[in-house]
RNA sequence: GGGCCAUUAGCUCAGUUGGUUAGAGCACGGUCCUGAUAAGACCGGGGUCUGUGGUUCGAAUCCACAAUGGCCCA
C-alpha cells in the first residue's frame, strides 16, 4: 500500500521532514560512497566570500552548481563537493574598520594589527553560519564539513608555494607602475574594484595652463627658432587643459597629435598654441590665428616648467624633460589637443614617460596629501645606469624644501591653491567646473588617485600566448564568452598586481635584506614554505602557537644568506583573488600532501558562478593555473547572469530590494525556489526575481504534479495496485492502449532529452521539457484515462493503465531529483520504498533513467498532437454553436487534408469522439480528383472551425435521444457534486432519491438507470420521498426542475 | 570612450539552418468542463517582433547604423 497522500500539501514542512530525513541517514555521504568506483567527476566551488549575509542572487549559482552535481552523481560519476570560503581582503577588513568606526590605516595601526585582524577573522566566521544554515535548507549538497579555508595556514603555505613557483620562473617582479590607489585606505585597488566606484557625476575643476615655451633658444632646434621668431619676442605659450590641477607639479613633458593642425593666436599678451579643432571649445574662435603648423612641427620645442626649483636627476643619454612630444592617444575632441603629461599620475603618462625617459616626480605623499619636501624622479634608464653603476650611488631620493601651493592639504582640496597660484603669476587661461566620470573607492568613497608607486607584479602577460590557447580547450557556457567577455580579456591582458598594502590577507612571502646591497635594490628571498622558513638561519620570531597572519609574520626574521644583515618581510599582503584562484592547489595543501586528491581532482569538469567572475575568479584560476601547470583547471563552465528585481533592477542594500532567501524559502520551499530559478530565465540572461511569477510556478507545476500523484496514490490504494515489472512490450501487450504506448514513448523521449540537454550544461531547457511532460501527462494521459482507474473491474486494462502511470511518476522523480530534490524524494519514498523494500533508500542513490529508444515511437507522438488539434478544433466548433460538451452531438467531419493523417486520426477516434462527445467521426483525407475543395467548408445544419490546415464541423441536430442522454449526464453531474458537497468517501455506495413533476426527466432516469448508477455508485435510484438525514439539492435540468437526495448504502459501517 | 549581451502581447518568456496567418503562460472579458486539480478547455481583445537602412522571391531571424537597458572595461 501506499502512504495516503492528501491533495493539500504543506511544502515547508514535507522538506524539512526530508532535510531530517537525509541527515539521519546520511544520504549525501551515501551517494558519494556508492559512487566510489564509477568515473571521476571534479567540482570546485567557488567560495563565496563570507563578508555578508547570503542573498537570493547567491542562490542561483549554489543551485546550478546542485542541480548538475546530483545529475552527474545520479549518472554513476563520483562527484564529491568540497565547500570552501573566501575569508580575506578589503571586504572584510572594511566590515571590521566600520563596527570598530575606525576611517584610516593610522587609526587600524594605532588599534593593533593583531587585535584587527582577531576581529576580521571573527568576522569571516560569524557568516559563514548563515551561509551554511541557507545552502543545507536550499536543499544544495556540499561538503561543508571538510571546507577548505582561505585563512588556514594550510591553505597559504600552498600559496606561498606558488608564489615561490612563479618566481623562481622568474614571474614575479616589483614594478614601479602607476596604479589605482585609495588614500585613505592606503592601497591599491584592483581593476574590478575600481569598476565598482565609477561615478558620472563627479565635479572637477577644468583648468586650461599655460605653458611657456623657452623665451631663449637654449636647444637650437629650427622649430625652437622659428616659434621665437614668430612671436617677436613676445611670450608664446603651449595650452594645455586638464581636469586634475595637482598633477600639474609633477608636469615633465606636453603631448600633441602629430598629424593635427595647431593655429598660433593672437592674444593680448602674447601667443597661444592649440589644436585648430578645439579653438571655438577654448573660448578662442573670435582671435586672430597668425600661423598653423602640425604637430609634428611642435615636437621637440621646450618650455618653462611651472614649478622651477624641482631638481631632476638626469644621466647620460637622457633626454631634457620640459619638452613636446608626440603622442597617439592625444584626443582632438576635448581639451586643447596639447595634454599634460606627469608620468606619476596617470597611466598613459607613465607609459609615455618610459618611452621618451622621462622624469618621473611625486609631489603628492600616499595619503593624498601634497608633499612638503620635493622628491626627485628617475628615468628608466636613469635606473638601469644606476643599478649598473660600480660606485654606490644615493638612490634615495634627494628630499629639499618645497614650497607647492596647498602643501599638505588633500590634493582634491589643493587643487584651489594650485589654480590660484597660477592665475597670479598668469599662467591660466580659463577655469571652470565639470561633471564627468571619475573613479571613486568602492569602500570608503574617497576620490581614487592614479599614482606610480611599487607594487608586486605577476608576469601572467609572460604566458599570455598559453592563457588564450588554453582557453580554447574550456566549454564555456554560453559560448560567446569565450571568445568574447573573456577571451577579450586574455587579449588584453596585462600583468596582475598581486600585493595590497593591508592587514588582513595571506602574507605576501617575500623577505628583504636593507643591509645589502642598495636600500633601492635590496636581497630578496621568497620562502615557499614552513619548512624552507624553519631551515633559515638565525631565525627568530617564528612561535608555536603559528599564525601566519600579520602581525606575528612580520616578526619572523632571519639572517640575510648574502650578508647575514637581518631579512624581513616585506609588508604587503597577497591580493585575496589569489587565493581564490589558488584553490586547485590549495584547497589540499599540495604539495605538501593529498597529492592524489590533487591530481584527481585536476582540472576540474566543472565550475559555474555569474557572469563577473569572468574578471575574478575565472580569470584568477585560469591565469595561476597556466602558470604554474601550463594547462588550464576547468574544462566546462556556466557563467550565470545577475538576479535582478522584479523591475529588472539591480538589487542593492541602499535601494531596499533585496531578497532574503530563507524568508521565500519559509513561505514556498525551497524546491519551488530552485524550479522557480531555474525554469523562468535562461541561465546567461538576467534573472528577474519576482514572488508573483513563483507562486505561479508552484501553482502551474508543482500542484499539476502533485495531484497527478495523489490522484494515482489514490485509486491504488483503492484498486491495491502493486507494481510489477509490465512493460509495454511484455506480457500483456494487447493491454495497453495507443495512449499507453504514447505517453511511454512520450516519457522516453523526455528522458533522452533531458540527459542531452544536462550533457550540454542546459538545466533550464531540461526543467522546461520536464514542464511540458507533467503537462501532457495531467491534462491528456490521466484526463482521457480516468475511466479506466474508475472502473470497477480489476481487468488487465486498468492494470495497463496503473502500470503506465506509475512507471511515468517513477521514472520522473528521478528525472526531477536533480532539480527539486525535496519532492522528487517524497515522491520516490512514497512511489518506490513504500512498496519496494530493496529500492534504495534515496531517490539521488538511484541511477539517472536511460531512455529506451525503441519505446520511442515519433509517429505514435505526432498522431496523439494531431488529435489534441482536433479536439480542440472540435470543441471551439460546439462553442460557436453554443452547445454545451456535456451533450452527446451526432456527428463530426474532420478534414485532415493528408491520407497518412486520416489513418493516424482513425487510430485515435475514439479518443475524439470522447473529447468533443460526437456519437460518429467521419474523417476526410486527401482530396480525391473532381471532389470539391474543401477549403471553405458550408456546411447547413454544422457549426465549422477551422485553422491553417484543418476543420471540423459538428453536427448540431439534436433529436430526442441525444438530449435525453444529455440530461442523463447532467443529473450525474449533479450527483457527484453532491457527493463530493457532502463529504462522502470515493469509494461510498449511496442510494438515490428523486423527485420530479417533469415526465422527461423520469423517462432519462428510467432509461438511463444502469448508466447513472454505475457513475455514481447508486444501489438504487428512489422516485419519492429522502428519508431524514439525506443530502438533498434542487436543480434545473432542460427547462424542468427535480429535487435529488443522497444517503450512504451502509452509512452505520462507515461512521 | 570601448567590448559583450539583450530588446517579440500590459507582464514573464518560446520562436530550430531565413519560408504559410509570429506562439505559450499570467493578467483581463466571456463561455464551458470537472469525484485528481488553488487545475483544465474554448472564444475574444491585445503585436509597425525597439527604430532606420540593406541583402533576398521572401527577414522576428542575416548585415550595417542608431536608440534604450544590463554587465564588463577605460
Amino acid at each position: 500500500m501506499f502512504r495516503e497522500v492528501s491533495s493539500k500539501i504543506n511544502f515547508v514542512q514535507l522538506e524539512e521532514d526530508i532535510l531530517r530525513f537525509w541527515k539521519e541517514q546520511g544520504i549525501f555521504d551515501e551517494s558519494i560512497k556508492i559512487r566510489k568506483e564509477g568515473p571521476h567527476y571534479a567540482f570546485y566551488e567557488g567560495p563565496p566570500t563570507a563578508n555578508g549575509s547570503p542573498g537570493v542572487h547567491h542562490v542561483l549559482s549554489r543551485l546550478y552548481k546542485d542541480a548538475v552535481c546530483r545529475y552527474k552523481t545520479m549518472k554513476g560519476y563520483h562527484v564529491p563537493r568540497k565547500a570552501g570560503w573566501d575569508t580575506h581582503g578589503l571586504p572584510v577588513e572594511l566590515e571590521v574598520e566600520n563596527s570598530l568606526a575606525l576611517t584610516s590605516k593610522a587609526q587600524i595601526e594605532e588599534y593593533g594589527v593583531a587585535r584587527f585582524n582577531d576581529r576580521c577573522r571573527q568576522s569571516a566566521f560569524k557568516y559563514i553560519k548563515e551561509w551554511e544554515a541557507m545552502t543545507e535548507r536550499l536543499g544544495c549538497w556540499l561538503d561543508m564539513e571538510h571546507p577548505y579555508i582561505t585563512l588556514d595556514n594550510s591553505y597559504i603555505e600552498s600559496c606561498w608555494w606558488i608564489t615561490k613557483q612563479l618566481w623562481e620562473k622568474g614571474l614575479i617582479y616589483q614594478g614601479y607602475k602607476v596604479t589605482p590607489h585609495c588614500a585613505r585606505c592606503g592601497t591599491s585597488l584592483s581593476s574590478h574594484e575600481v569598476a565598482l566606484g565609477y561615478r558620472d557625476d563627479a565635479e572637477d575643476p577644468s583648468v586650461y595652463i599655460k605653458f611657456r615655451v623657452e623665451p631663449s633658444p637654449i636647444s637650437e632646434t629650427a622649430k625652437q627658432k622659428r616659434l621665437y621668431e614668430l612671436s617677436g619676442g613676445k611670450a608664446t605659450y603651449l595650452l594645455a587643459w586638464t581636469t586634475t590641477p595637482w598633477t600639474l607639479p609633477g608636469n615633465t613633458a606636453l603631448a600633441v597629435a602629430p598629424d593635427a593642425d595647431y593655429a598660433v593666436v593672437k592674444v593680448d599678451d602674447g601667443y597661444l598654441i592649440l589644436a585648430d579643432a578645439l579653438l571655438e571649445q577654448a573660448g578662442l574662435s573670435g582671435y586672430k590665428v597668425v600661423k598653423e603648423v602640425k604637430g609634428s612641427d611642435l615636437a621637440g620645442v621646450h618650455y618653462e616648467p611651472l614649478y622651477n626649483n624641482i631638481d631632476i636627476r638626469y644621466v647620460k643619454g637622457d633626454e631634457k624633460a620640459y619638452r613636446v612630444i608626440e603622442g597617439d592617444f592625444v584626443s582632438l575632441e576635448e581639451g586643447t589637443g596639447i595634454v599634460h603629461i606627469a608620468p606619476a599620475y596617470g597611466e598613459i603618462d607613465f607609459e609615455v614617460g618610459e618611452r621618451e625617459n622621462l622624469p618621473l616626480v611625486h609631489t603628492v605623499e600616499l595619503n593624498g596629501t601634497v608633499t612638503t619636501n620635493l622628491v626627485t624622479g628617475f628615468t628608466p634608464k636613469a635606473r638601469e645606469y644606476i643599478q649598473r653603476s660600480e660606485a654606490p650611488v644615493t638612490l634615495r631620493p634627494a628630499r629639499g624644501k618645497l614650497d607647492l601651493p596647498g602643501a599638505g592639504k588633500f590634493v582634491k582640496d589643493a587643487d584651489k591653491d594650485i589654480i590660484d597660484n597660477l592665475k597670479s603669476r598668469g599662467l591660466l587661461f580659463r577655469s571652470e567646473r565639470i561633471t564627468h566620470t571619475y573613479p571613486f573607492c568602492w569602500r570608503c568613497q574617497s576620490p581614487l588617485l592614479y599614482y606610480a608607486k611599487q607594487t608586486w607584479y605577476i608576469r601572467t602577460t609572460g604566458v599570455k600566448k598559453e592563457l588564450i590557447s588554453g582557453n580554447a580547450e574550456i566549454n564555456w557556457y554560453p559560448d560567446y564568452i569565450k571568445h568574447g567577455r573573456f577571451g577579450d580579456w586574455l587579449e588584453h591582458n596585462v600583468d596582475w598586481a598581486f600585493s595590497r598594502e593591508r592587514y588582513w590577507g595571506t602574507p605576501l612571502n617575500i623577505w628583504c635584506c636593507e643591509a645589502c646591497g642598495t636600500s633601492e635594490f635590496p636581497t630578496y628571498e621568497c620562502v615557499g614554505s614552513l619548512d624552507e622558513l624553519r631551515a633559515q638561519s638565525n631565525l627568530s620570531g617564528l612561535t608555536a602557537a603559528l599564525d601566519l597572519h600579520r602581525p606575528y609574520v612580520d616578526e619572523i626574521t632571519f639572517a640575510c644568506p648574502k650578508c647575514g644583515g637581518r631579512m624581513q618581510r616585506v609588508p604587503e599582503v597577497i591580493d585575496c583573488w589569489f587565493d581564490s584562484g589558488a584553490m586547485p592547489v590549495a584547497q589540499w595543501h599540495y604539495p605538501f600532501e593529498n597529492e592524489d586528491k590533487f591530481t584527481q581532482n585536476f582540472p576540474a569538469d566543472f565550475i559555474c558562478e555569474a557572469v563577473d567572475q569572468t574578471r575574478g575568479w575565472f580569470y584568477s584560476l585560469h591565469s595561476i593555473s597556466t602558470l604554474l601547470f601550463n594547462r588550464p583547471c576547468f574544462k566546462n563552465v556556466i557563467c550565470l547572469g545577475h538576479v535582478v528585481d522584479a523591475q529588472g533592477e539591480k538589487m542593492s542594500k541602499s535601494k531596499g530590494n533585496v531578497i532574503d532567501p530563507r524568508a521565500v524559502i519559509n513561505n514556498y520551499g525551497a524546491d519551488a525556489l530552485r524550479w522557480y530559478m531555474l525554469v523562468s530565465t535562461p541561465g546567461e540572461d538576467n534573472h528577474r526575481f519576482s514572488t508573483k511569477m513563483l507562486e505561479e510556478t508552484i501553482r502551474k507545476f508543482f500542484l499539476t504534479l502533485w495531484n497527478t500523484y495523489s490522484f494515482f496514490s489514490l485509486y491504488a490504494n483503492i484498486d491495491c495496485f502493486i507494481p510489477q515489472p509490465l512493460t509495454v512490450d511484455s506480457d500483456q501487450p494487447k493491454a495497453f492502449t495507443e495512449l499507453d504506448r504514447w505517453i511511454i514513448s512520450e516519457l522516453n523521449r523526455l528522458v533522452s532529452e533531458v540527459s542531452k540537454l544536462m550533457d550540454g550544461y542546459n538545466p533550464t531547457s531540461a526543467a522546461r521539457r520536464i514542464e511540458g511532460f507533467v503537462d501532457n501527462l495531467s491534462n491528456w494521459y490521466v484526463r482521457r484515462n480516468r475511466r479506466r482507474f474508475w472502473k470497477s473491474e480489476n481487468d488487465a486494462d486498468k492494470l495497463a493503465a496503473y502500470t503506465t502511470l506509475y512507471r511515468c511518476l517513477v521514472t520522473l522523480c528521478q528525472l526531477l531529483a536533480p532539480f527539486v530534490p525535496f519532492i522528487a524524494e517524497e515522491l520516490y519514498q512514497n512511489l518506490c520504498r513504500a512498496v519496494d523494500p530493496r529500492a534504495r533508500e534515496s531517490v539521488h542513490l538511484t541511477d539517472f533513467p536511460v531512455a529506451d529508444q525503441a519505446e520511442i515511437n515519433d509517429r505514435l507522438n505526432s498522431n496523439v498532437e494531431l488529435a489534441m488539434k482536433i479536439s480542440s478544433l472540435g470543441r471551439a466548433a460546439r462553442a460557436k454553436a453554443g452547445i454545451k460538451v456535456r451533450q452527446p452531438l451526432g456527428k463530426a467531419v474532420v478534414n485532415v487534408g493528408a491520407e497518412g493523417e486520416k489513418k493516424a486520426l482513425e487510430s485515435l477516434a475514439t479518443e475524439v469522439m470522447e473529447e468533443i462527445n460526437v456519437k460518429q467521426l467521419v474523417i476526410l483525407g486527401e482530396a480525391k480528383e473532381g471532389e470539391e475543395s474543401r477549403c471553405h467548408p458550408d456546411m447547413p445544419d454544422y457549426s465549422v472551425a477551422n485553422d491553417a490546415k484543418y476543420w471540423v464541423a459538428v453536427s448540431i441536430e439534436l433529436p430526442p435521444e441525444l438530449i435525453a442522454e444529455g440530461v442523463s449526464r447532467e443529473l450525474v453531474r449533479h450527483l457527484q457534486n453532491m457527493r463530493r458537497n457532502a463529504k462522502f468517501d470515493i469509494t461510498d455506495h449511496i442510494i438515490t432519491y428523486y423527485q420530479t413533476k417533469e415526465p422527461c426527466i423520469k423517462q432519462v432516469i428510467n432509461a438511463f438507470a444502469d448508466y447513472i448508477k454505475q457513475e455514481t455508485l447508486s444501489q438504487e435510484l428512489i422516485n419519492g420521498l429522502p428519508p431524514d438525514g439525506t443530502y438533498g439539492e434542487k436543480h434545473r435540468i432542460a427547462n424542468g426542475e427535480v429535487s435529488l437526495a443522497i444517503k450512504q448504502a451502509n452509512a452505520k459501517q462507515t461512521s
